[in-house]
RNA sequence: GCCUGAGUGGUGGAAUGGUAGACGCGUCGGACUCAAAAUCCGAUGGUAGCAAUACCAUGUGGGUUCAAGUCCCACCUCAGGCACCA
């Protein structure tokens, strides 16, 4: 008798002899490529994440193969990156030889779970055979104009003297030292990703990604369209321009934006703000980005003393500088509308800018015929009793605040307070915030009379209790009272009084639709018409056209660091930057044992002089290599190209190899890579695609994500908390197939769920249970007769499952059919040997052995059982019969039941007789084969 | 603030608009055993009831429907991502 892990070292060798998982390039069966995202190599070894997601992705290369089609399911290793290059650094080794030993490891570990990888196509992205071609590729990009240099600022810790990703330098904080990172000015290869930003976003459409990853996608590109404005500058030549999405509000233009860094600024300063604003400069390139875009920032800025002309109204507008206004998007500079935008809401009310409506929002139905006026709403506060002052009209019109109409010669915050004081006699207000006018239609039911009225809110916050008798007319019936917030939401109806109260909860910008005011040729529209009649207006006058814009940026492709690919650029004095020659690549990493940081931020490499002093390639001078590596994103942007054609040595991958396997079927990763690894990804292939190098413009298919294993306290897994959990143990202890059945049964594949060792133990018994079945085996080449429905349902739900990731019910649906199986005092071969090879792409080993031990050729040859769909339904059920739709009995029905003798059955339940005893039957639904609901009245 | 998800027993989670809680874990009871482990059998959402059964129950509140965990509207909580993108 072997041991449990004696039988799974018997397949894993079983399998590595008879490359049974070989993928052939140009077989004639249907190819089919799953890609499971190829690991980073830590020093922590395999994480029982990762052997969740393999093994849903291996049970589906299982299954398919065993289905016919030619699967190709590679590994292989990510395998640059910062923790290697801190490893070699502290243990003097070169990090290359930290890599090969956590490949090892990790290969190991994968063999010992049984992963039907095809291993003759696995290669690291440390290989120079492997980043030469990374290498080469970049030239393409140089070769294209698509790579070029460019100064950006980067976080620097002065401390350290070093150059901080985003991530090591959260909350303005150096990771490592804790000093205060500040931005500094580098130049940096970049590659120019916005010009592909439309191709990206149009490219979605030839994916099946989930509809989520597809919105990441997208909201990552984020396209806006919008408009730019030309402003003049009052009394000076200079113009600017701005970027901005709602040009329909260019009439409440009140003031004007630069980013601090803006060209403009210093042409435009005049002489008494100069001071000023070098000040405000100098402040802003101490702080670094986490501080510019903190939430909630009050916002700074300065005037510049210049006016800018606004070019629907000429009106002159102050210009200002501020850092909320972000140099790089858009053009670096906004018109500012403050009453329609909340940024510039805040910023006008903080610097006495003043505040003009060109949008109100609208409320009620419109009617013919109605009349014009204009009205208040005042809702008043008191602090004290936390409470708002109403009138309640009762059954005549509910609760209102205070409302009235505006008079001649009054202005409307007279109104508000001469209404207060008539209706309730309290005089003592404070105004807190006017609010923003609302556009009311109304039907008055005392006057018989449409109205349409402009309404203005004010909020009022009430200063002691003073109050004189109030002055009401006499049909004016209505009791004064103060009601909570709960009152107020609940028994305020009326639309506008609602609307009025939202406001005074959210005093701000109004940033909604609705009509247009103070707009001239604008006013009466909606914002779309609006808009375009605006566009019409710039374009027709020359101050400006539609334009669209893209948050994402070119890719900045420079890294400090040591342990990356190496930028196969050469810097000439004479010539300038120059690419190497194609057939000197690879450019390797020197074999050097020091890779401490520089103290000017150069990349480690710019040490060893060796490897940095060149000739150059146009004119054989010396020169000087590039010395910064490219980020970890590149090796693993056309990994899955690779994977195709692993070792090819001529090329990145053959285009036969490519046409052959046509693209990546099926993608599956963490959730957390879906937008900026996928987008890299796809902005990569595109490129290629372009310039005649792969055969399909989009190479990925369907994106699938899978959740995180977290420790048994719901955490995520981590040395400090004590609840990382080793496979090697698990499988050890309990053997791979235990390990791999519980992790697709632990929960919903795409989401997190926490690990738990006893329900670990309760797959270990359900696959003791399939072992013991084989004692109940007799001899027969059919299905038991009795078992022949739930065989067929099981394999058509077992292979539904596996396709939609529903792997846990996979799971589920093999329990069910083993405990059928257990009723029995015996089955037959065919019985049992369904059951293994349903059971096989989550527990390949046992069911090989026991599979064998029938008698059997190894199901990895097998093919896939086919269901007859006609014997995947019960001939009898039982249903439920509700009575007013509560399930008052359950009856059994035949298939073939007509549905009078349904009905008759459904009617003899005591139960059911119960509840119509004496009531008429409305109606009777039968659904068949689900359920009856009798209606009774 | 915005965008994604998610809220169902003691617990992980099932459920094409059709008997909510499949399957598993745990717990309780029983069998086997000198005993324990393993295994097997039974019970297991809550309240009331001896029971039949009734009522309540899928984050909250409304709605659509013969029928809602599932669809629609509003809201609350949690997780992840983005964040002054004009």
């Amino acid at each position: 008798m072997l041991s449990m892990n004696e039988i799974e070292k018997k397949w894993q060798i079983y399998w590595e002899k008879n490359k049974s998982f070989k993928a052939e390039t140009g077989s004639s069966k249907d190819p089919y490529y799953i890609l499971v995202e190829f690991p980073y190599p830590s020093g922590q070894g395999l994480h029982v994440g990762h052997v969740r997601s393999y093994t849903a992705q291996d049970a589906m290369a299982r299954m398919m193969r065993m289905q016919g089609k030619n699967v190709l399911f590679p590994m292989g290793w990510d395998a640059f990156g910062a923790p290697a290059e801190q490893y070699a650094i502290k243990n003097h080794i070169h990090p290359k030889e930290a890599v090969k030993e956590n490949i090892k490891t990790f290969k190991r570990q994968m063999q010992t779970l049984g992963f039907s990888f095809d291993w003759d196509r696995e290669f690291s992205t440390t290989d120079p055979e492997y980043y030469k071609w990374t290498q080469w590729q970049f030239l393409q990009f140089y070769k294209h104009g698509m790579a070029y240099k460019d100064t950006v600022p980067v976080n620097w810790c002065p401390t350290c003297k070093s150059v901080l990703s985003n991530e090591d330098s959260a909350g303005g904080v150096c990771e490592r030292c804790g000093s205060q990172v500040v931005q500094k000015e580098k130049s940096q290869w970049m590659l120019r990703m916005s010009d592909y930003a439309e191709d990206l976003l149009k490219g979605l459409d030839d994916t099946n990604f989930a509809e989520k990853v597809k919105l990441g996608q997208i909201n990552w590109i984020g396209k806006s369209i919008g408009a730019e404005v030309d402003f003049k500058i009052d009394g000076c030549k200079e113009r600017f321009t701005v970027f901005t999405t709602r040009c329909d509000t260019l009439f409440g233009a009140t003031y004007c934006v630069l980013a601090p860094e803006h060209k403009l600024v210093d042409k435009i300063t005049t002489e008494e703000h100069k001071k000023e604003v070098e000040e405000y400069k100098h402040a802003c390139t101490l702080k670094n980005d986490m501080e510019r875009t903190e939430l909630n920032k009050e916002k700074t800025g300065i005037f510049t003393g210049s006016y800018a002309i606004n070019p629907v109204n000429n009106k002159k507008i102050p210009i200002y500088i501020s850092d909320y206004v972000l140099a790089s998007y858009g053009t670096g500079a906004i018109m500012a509308v403050p009453a329609h935008d909340q940024r510039d809401y805040e910023f006008a009310t903080k610097f006495n800018i003043p505040i003009i409506q060109v949008l109100e929002e609208v409320t009620g139905k419109p009617h013919e015929n109605e009349t014009e006026k204009n009205s208040i709403v005042a809702i008043v506060y008191n602090k004290e009793k936390d409470e708002y002052l109403t009138i309640n009209w009762h059954e005549k019109g509910g609760r209102l605040f205070i409302g009235g109409t505006i008079q001649e010669g009054e202005t409307p915050l007279e109104c508000a307070l001469r209404e207060v004081k008539e209706e309730t006699g309290y005089t003592n207000l404070e105004l807190v915030h006017e609010l923003s006018k609302v556009n009311h239609h109304y039907y008055a039911y005392n006057k018989d009379k449409y109205f349409n009225i402009e309404s203005t809110g004010f909020l009022f916050e009430l200063k002691g209790d003073k109050q004189v008798s109030p002055e009401r007319e006499e049909d004016e019936q209505f009791e004064v009272e103060w009601a909570t917030k709960e009152t107020i939401e609940k028994e305020i109806k009326d639309e506008l009084h609602k609307k009025t109260y939202e406001y005074a909860c959210h005093p701000g910008a109004m940033e909604g639709d609705g009509i247009h005011i103070n707009s001239g040729f604008l006013n009466g529209l909606n914002k779309e018409d609006a808009i375009h009649k605006m566009l019409e207006y710039l374009e027709s006058n020359h101050a400006g056209k539609e334009k669209v814009n893209y948050k994402m940026r070119d890719w900045i492709f420079s890294r400090q660091r040591f342990w990356g690919e190496p930028i196969p650029m050469i810097y000439c004095e004479k010539c300038g930057w120059q690419p190497m020659k194609e057939e000197d690549l690879p450019l390797l990493l020197p074999d050097v044992a020091e890779y401490e940081p520089t103290d000017n931020g150069e990349s480690p490499l710019a040490k060893i002089t060796d490897w940095v002093n060149t000739t150059c390639p146009k004119c054989g001078g010396s020169a000087r290599r590039e010395t910064d590596t490219m980020p970890n994103w590149a090796g693993s942007s056309w990994y899955f190209l690779r994977f195709m054609d692993a070792h090819n040595n001529q090329k990145f991958a053959s285009m036969d190899a490519m046409k052959y396997w046509r693209r990546v079927d099926w993608y599956n990763g963490g959730m957390e890579h879906t937008a900026r690894h996928l987008l890299y990804a796809r902005f990569w292939v595109q490129f290629l695609y372009n310039i005649g190098l792969v055969p399909n413009k989009e190479m990925i298919w369907t994106r699938v994500s899978h959740g995180m294993v977290l420790g048994s306290d719901n955490q995520k897994m981590s040395k400090s908390k004590g609840n990382v959990i080793n496979p090697d143990d698990i499988v050890k202890e309990y053997g791979a197939d235990t390990l791999r059945t519980y992790e697709m049964f632990m929960g919903d594949y795409q989401m997190d769920c926490p690990w738990s060792t006893d329900s670990l133990k309760g797959c270990k018994r359900f696959i003791d249970k399939v072992i013991r079945l084989k004692e109940k085996v007799v001899d027969g080449e059919k299905y038991s007769a009795d078992l022949e429905v739930i065989i067929n349902k099981s394999i058509k739900k077992v292979q539904n499952d596996l396709c939609s990731m529903g792997f846990n019910t996979v799971v589920s649906t093999l329990m069910i059919l083993a405990n059928k199986y257990d009723e029995k005092d015996h089955i037959t071969k065919k019985d049992y040997h369904l059951l293994l090879i349903l059971l096989n792409p989550i527990a390949p080993h046992i069911t090989e052995e026991l599979n064998e031990e029938l008698g059997y050729s190894p199901i990895c040859e097998s093919f896939w059982p086919i269901y007859d769909e006609a014997k995947t339904i019960d001939e009898e059920k039982e249903i439920g019969v509700q009575v007013n739709g509560k399930v008052r009995a359950t009856i059994k029905v035949n298939i073939n039941d007509s549905e009078e003798v349904v009905k008759e059955k459904a009617l003899k339940e005591e139960n059911v007789i119960r509840h119509i005893d004496g009531k008429e039957i409305v109606k009777f639904i039968i659904i068949k084969g689900k359920i009856i609901n009798i209606v009774v009245k």
